[in-house]
This record gives C-alpha cells, structure tokens and sequence, in this order.
DNA sequence: GCAACTGGATGAAACGTTTTAGCCGCTATA
DNA sequence: TATAGCGGCTAAAACGTTTCATCCAGTTGC
C-alpha cells in the first residue's frame, strides 16, 4: 500500500505505464472508460505521484523559495503571506527558509535550494556587497528576485520600497516636531535597508536641518532585545547630550527600544519621541502607539512572487525590472506633542 | 556549465561515474591523487548534486516539514526557529508551510509534503476531528508529530503544553483578583487549544467560583483584528452584565481587545481586566503590559524535532511518546490592579 | 476499395543519482 | 609459489517519472 509505482497502477488497471501518465497530465488524451479503470487503480492502491522523479525529469521542481532575514519579524512574515498567496495559485509550493540575518546559514540555505533545483529563488540577502552565491544560481538559470533591498543590478529583478525616502520622511517629521538632537538607532550597517534610511535621515537634515545634529546608535541585530540594549546605552549620556528623539530602524528595536526607557522612568514622547520602520500590527499596540514609516509588506511579496514566476515562465525573452514602492509616515503618540520649543 | 552531471565529472576526471559518488559520500574510499583530480573537476564544472536524482534513489527527501496554522503569529514562528536549529543541526533542511487556519489549504500542503516524501512533519493540525490525511502520511511510512496539541494518539508522538493548566491558572488568578463576570475571548471552539483553554477556565470556575460566570465571547480566528470585534461586541453590552474581566485565548486578541478597549476610553484593568495567552514578545511592550500565560515555545519546536528525527532515525523500532510541558502565569500591568471587592 | 487520417494506446529512452557485485593488481601469509 | 585478502576502482542496475516515436484499428475522403 505505501509506495506503489505508476508501473503498479498501470498493471493493475490492466493498461501501459504511459497512459497513467497521461491520465495525470493530460486526462483527456484518454478514453473514458480507460480513465476511469486509471482513476480507480489509484484510489485502490493509494497512489502518490513522486515528486522526486517528476523533477528529475522535469529538470527542476516545482517550488518557489522565499529566504527572509528574520522569521520572527513581522514584516517578513507579511511578506512571506504575499508571496504565497501569488505561488499557492499557481499550484506550487512556496517554502520559506530563514537566514537570521547570517551570511553562513543564507549560503547554506541557497546551496540546499540550488541542490534542490527549486523554480526560483525571493530573497532579501544579508549583506550588501557581491553575492557570489546569487550569482551562482542565476548562472544555473534559476531566477532570483531581490526582494526590499533597493535598486538591483541588471541580472535581476528587484522589489524595494524606498528606504532613502523613508529615511526622509521620519528625519522630516521629526525635525517638524522640533528636535534638534536626534539619534539613529539601527544596525549593522552592512544591511542595506538599514544603511539607506540612515543616509535618508542624513540627507533630509543636510537639506534643512541647520543646527541640528543626527548621531548613530549602533545595534548588531534589529530585534526587540537589541532596542532594550540601544536605549540602555542612550540613558548612559549624560543629560544634555541625549537625544531628544530617536528614529529606529524597524519596530521591533523601536518596540525595545520604548519598553526600557519607559521602565526607566522616561516619557515618550514628552522626553524622548521615537519613530519606527514598517508600521507591523504591533506597532499601533504599543504601549505608546508608535510612529512608523509604513511600508506595502504583503504587496512586496506580492509583487516579488509575480515578477519570478513571469521569469521563469518566459525564461530568455524575460525583462528584468526593478520596482520600488513609496513608503508613507504614519504619525501616532511616539512622535506627536504639544508643540513646544526645543533647544 | 549549468547542469553539468556526476557522469560529465566522471570523464572530465578520468574516472568512473561511481568513483565520483564514491568522493562526494565515503571520500576516504578513494585514494587521494584521485579524489584530488574529482574535487578539480567538479570545482571547474560548477557540478551541485541534483537532489532530485538523490531523493529519487534513496526513496524519500532529507527535508522536514512544519505545518503551522499562523506564520505571523509570533509564538508559531519561535516555535519554528526551535524546531530549525535542531534539524539543520543535521544538515537537513525545514521547510515551512502555513495552513492559515485552513482545512483545505492544510490538506492541500500535506498532500504535496507527500508527493515530495519528505522524511517527516511536524504539525499542528487545524481541527480537532478524525484526521485522514495525517493517517495516510502514517501509513506511508512518513513520521508525523503533533505539536502544541494534546495527548496524542498512540500512532504518533506528540509535543504539547498542558492547555487546560494554562486555562487554570487564568482562572484562578482572575477570581483571585475578585472578579465575577468574565468573559473567555476565543474561537473557533473546532481548533483544540481553544477549547482546552476554555476547558481549563470552565474547571477552575466550577471548582471554586460559587456565583461567578463565565461567558463565551466567540472569535473565528486568532488575530488582532478579530480581538477588536470581539471588544465592540463586548462593548454593545449594558454595561451592568459587561464581564469585568478577559482570558483570550492567546495574545494576538488580547492585544486587539486592548487596543479597541482602550480607543474607546476603557481603563485596563480599572475598568477590565485582561490576560493573555503564548505570552509573545509583544505581551510585554503593549499598552498596557499584558498578563500571559508563557509557553515554552522555542523548546516545544525542539522537542517535536528531536521527537521526529528519532523516529526517523529508527524506523520501526521507535516507541511513540508524548511530552508534556508545564505553561506558568506572568502576571503584569493588565490584570494587577489594587484590590476591591467587585460585584 | 484504397490511401490518408485520427484517436487511443504502447514501449522504450532518458533524467542523475546511489549501490552492489565484481574485477584487477598488489601484498602478506603459509 | 600458490592463496587469500585487500584497496581501489569499474560497470551496471535500479529508483519512478515524462515524453516521443510508433503502432493499431477504425473512419473518412476520393
């Protein structure tokens, strides 16, 4: 019972290995009556088609792959739901594999995937310099997709959201509110998206913010303990340096970051305003409703799906494209006071 | 150079096809000088072994499989970075898949797991019935593991945490705190830790609550959106039968439920009072920290894991078990409050 | 009445591994 | 010196599909 063949089903359906073949894939190369004598083999016998060897033949599989750098965030989970929902349509399999932000496991993880010779390859990679694995599947002719890291390289398609904009847009806001010692807490610098909000925040406070002043607070990691940590470091200042307002790299270390100062007795805003990165559905249920750049997470994967299943549809007449989406500033209690001047 | 196989290795070697196998799994059954001029040619071919063929020879995949009913819920991805350090540990590799609460789309996931014979699933199954297509990976041979759902049946191991303590310890502490009217936020009653919690509830009121109630406010599904209905539901009461205070069935629609309390100018826990369930990591950032009742996520994942590759491992000698853990109340801000007597 | 088609089926080849039986030449043993 | 044993290698079978070239028996067109 567990295991029979294809060959067995044709035996027992008293025809050729061929034509159960044929009833799999093209039902209606077949006579009814033969079909049905097929169909009722394989209900008897229990019949499971083997993957494995459908891919052998085929080439390569059936299945999408989506390597993210964080399972536990809930931004790439919202992703991940997007992603899915365009691949499960298509009668794939989406598989989700989670790099935890470390270069080693993303390498092993592609090895694995390219052994696998899976259908494509979504990816938010973990460092930002040459990725010579990337390179090594595509070469292979696995189409790879750059998913939130910003303008890709011609090889390849790309879906982003324009981090430097949204770097922009928080610095803007905050600057509107009136700060002018302002801290950047986020980390490590080599993840792209980490670097651009940065360099947005930077240039928005080079265009008008004179006299105001955008340190970093560097984190190793973007999760809830790093923020507890990055806000430990901040209270260490004296007084008179510290910022009057932070503007986290994501919501998790943003979330962190709220926990322990308000444990430590701050206010926020009143002391301390905070703005996030990607408005997850925490963010609003926050014990202070957080400020958060939002960006389209479900539409990013969408997005990101769509554009590797054109590619490996078409293959060689496929164009690669680069799509950004805007990010957008949601304003809630974190960053939002009473006017008041500051100095 | 894309594809090249073992057999173009073998000649571009000087050697034999299962010389080249021989280098890839027992290379110390091959004198060095050859097994030099192997790695060189495979390293100059880009030569990735083709899993399919692998998989195909050796009868059944080396990856493992999760089953989750939510990726964005927080305590099934802790779950899942616990079950992936134990099987990447042995050089396989996990896959994740999302039934989203769906019956169909978790039939759909283990019927393709099947077609892929991976070596074993993890899996917390959405319903509680009589479950088929898990009988049917069984009877192939292919290890199941239920987890985070109850004493399992005795054809397969199982890794859970005593849901029915956990709605206990709930209980007991809300009518510690003096409460009468309470309310259980949850659904659907089809998935078991629902009712097993609302069990525990049930057990706990009737062991000692003389005069106290506890409604059912039902949900049909898990999320923070469905905590907000559950809140406007509850909000349309006469305030007189208003419960006075919450067990949800886990922290996602606790945090909803706080969130709409409070839009609409609640006190928590003044005026109710609110515990939680997984307690995830966001339990403790939220509005008002919230009251949990802390399971053992990351080590269930590992657990079911090291459950399922044991059974992998040994085959027909395995003996099925099933693993209990202990869940234990975090009291915070949520349902602390001065004592008063209520009625 | 014959050729040309057609729908429905068959048989065999091919995909890339792993594994097993066996071969060859060499060394240690009696 | 014959023999057994052994290390290192080869050749071939097997895993379960899909596909492609064929074949066969009717049917159609002339």
């Amino acid at each position: 019972m567990a295991g029979a063949s294809i060959k067995e089903v044709a035996r027992h359906a008293g025809v050729s290995l061929g034509t159960v073949s044929n009833v799999l894939n093209r039902p209606d190369m077949v006579s009814p009556g033969t079909r049905q004598r097929v169909l009722d083999a394989i209900a008897e016998l229990g019949y499971v088609r083997n993957d494995s060897a459908r891919q052998l033949r085929a080439g390569h599989s059936r299945t999408v792959a989506i390597v993210v750098l964080d399972v536990t965030n809930p931004f790439f989970t919202d992703m991940v739901r997007g992603a899915e929902r365009v691949v499960e349509a298509t009668g794939a399999m989406l598989i989700v594999c989670n790099s935890g932000e470390d270069g080693a496991r993303e390498r092993r993880h592609l090895e694995l995937l390219e052994e696998q010779r899976v259908r494509g390859v979504l990816i938010t990679p973990v460092g930002d310099g040459p990725q010579p694995h990337l390179e090594k599947l595509i070469d292979r002719g696995i189409p790879v997709v750059l998913v939130d890291r910003g303008t890709g390289r011609a090889s390849r398609c790309s879906v982003a959201v324009d981090d430097v904009l949204g770097g922009r847009l928080a610095m803007d806001h905050l600057l509107d509110e009136g700060h002018r010692r302002i801290a950047y807490v986020g980390g490590p610098l080599s993840i792209a998206q980490v670097a651009e909000r940065h360099a947005g925040a930077a240039a928005a406070l080079e265009d008008r913010g004179a006299g105001a002043e955008l340190r970093v607070a560097a984190t190793t990691s973007l999760t809830v303990a790093a923020g507890r940590r990055a806000a430990e470091d901040l209270l260490a200042l004296p007084a008179r340096q510290r910022p009057t307002a932070l503007f986290c790299a994501n919501d998790l270390l943003a979330l962190g970051v709220l926990q322990e100062l308000t444990a430590r007795g701050l206010r926020v805003p009143a002391d301390i305003a905070i703005v996030g990165y990607d408005d997850i559905e925490f963010a609003a249920a926050a014990a202070v409703p957080l400020s958060s750049v939002r960006q389209p997470r479900e539409q990013l994967g969408r997005t990101a799906a769509e554009l590797l299943l054109e590619e490996a549809e078409h293959g060689e007449a496929h164009q690669h494209r680069h799509v950004v989406f805007q990010p957008e500033l949601v304003v809630r209690r974190s960053s939002d006071q009473p006017r008041r001047t500051r100095r």
